[in-house]
DNA sequence: AGCCAGGCAAGTG
DNA sequence: CACTTGCATGGC
């Protein structure tokens, strides 16, 4: 493994591994003592997590085509990121955390109200994540009437189940699968998974990727509200999964996914913005939080809301 | 036991 | 267009 470290406490705005990643805007890290995401653990300030990334393109050692899938590691310990992975996996954490976002600049952006407040108070350093499409899609297709832990354990059992894997330092870990893995599996053996009715939304938008018949593309470089519709000719996509895949993975950042939890902060601190539909409360909401860095607003309302007793 | 969880698809009026 | 219904599953 090579390893390396990324000092955070210089970085525009501060940083917070354990807030990012289990705040359940991604679902593609697992931490390495094998515990399941609780918010507020106090040994995951320190604890170890880890992702398998899928290459693309990236050539590296002189042409050794087995290395498709790297591993990679991170922990937040006296203000660096340390990492280790199977390749120089620096610029890929910068990327994937969004290090380079310069929060006091989107904050600014952003109305100071007493709930915003004490968000940004309770996770200051948590950052959206710029996660694969794939698995993002895959994630909150799944995350419809679920918790984020079940999200999570789902994502897991597919990675299990139908992940390439990857063997480093003696140990294996599973990627996330391929759209064409996904999209060869059969409705009852992702039922088997505990995904439900969400089952076969799973295969049929695998099928669309796998088959091209509907990719990123078709929605990368849209504007927001149409991009917003675009995700929708994915199965299992309505308004708030579009947003969602829009908000962590193509870096929509003014989307404001409307969830059941921002709905009830929307009904108790900005009644104004109920507007009776997704389109409407959605748009106010958004100009509300200040419009380009909205989702970043949301994104710390909804982990607060969701984390506090 | 009932209610809820980061909703969506399909059907009806 | 808006509105209704059915849909899996596990934790509290």
């Amino acid at each position: 493994m090579e390893t390396g470290s990324i000092p955070v406490a210089g970085l525009r705005g501060n940083f917070d591994l354990q807030a990012t990643l289990e705040s359940g805007q991604t679902f593609v890290w697992r931490r390495d003592d094998g515990r399941a995401y609780e918010s507020d653990d106090p040994a995951g300030g320190s604890a170890w997590y880890y992702t398998v990334v899928s290459g693309s393109g990236r050539s590296a050692n002189g042409g050794d085509d087995s290395a498709e899938n790297d591993v990679v590691r991170v922990r937040q310990r006296d203000g660096l990121l340390e990492w280790g992975a199977t390749t120089d996996a620096e610029d890929l954490l910068v990327e994937r955390l969004r290090l380079d976002d310069d929060l006091p600049e989107i904050f600014a952006t952003v109305p100071d109200d007493p709930l915003l407040a004490e968000a940004r108070e309770a996770y200051s350093g948590l950052r959206v994540v710029n996660d694969p499409f794939f698995p993002c899609l895959v994630s909150f297709v799944c995350s419809a009437q679920m918790r984020v832990e079940r999200i999570h354990g789902m994502q897991t059992a597919l990675a299990r189940e139908f992940g390439e894997t990857v063997t480093a330092d003696g140990q294996t870990y599973h990627a996330f699968p391929t759209p064409e893995r996904l999209a060869a599996a059969t409705e009852a053996e992702l039922r088997e998974l505990g995904l439900g009715y969400r089952a076969p939304y799973v295969q049929r938008s695998a099928e669309l990727v796998a088959s091209g018949e509907a990719t990123a593309a078709d929605v990368q470089g849209l504007d927001y509200e149409d991009a917003r519709e675009a995700m929708q000719a994915f199965v299992g996509v309505g308004d708030k999964v579009a947003d969602c895949v829009l908000l962590f993975a193509l870096g929509y950042l003014e989307a404001v996914p409307l969830d059941t939890w921002i709905q009830t902060a929307v009904a108790e601190h900005y009644p104004h913005c109920e507007q009776g539909s997704y389109e409407e409360t959605s748009r106010a909401l958004r100009e509300e939080f200040g419009g380009k860095f909205a989702g970043y607003a949301q994104t710390y309302v909804f982990h607060y809301l969701r984390t506090r007793g």
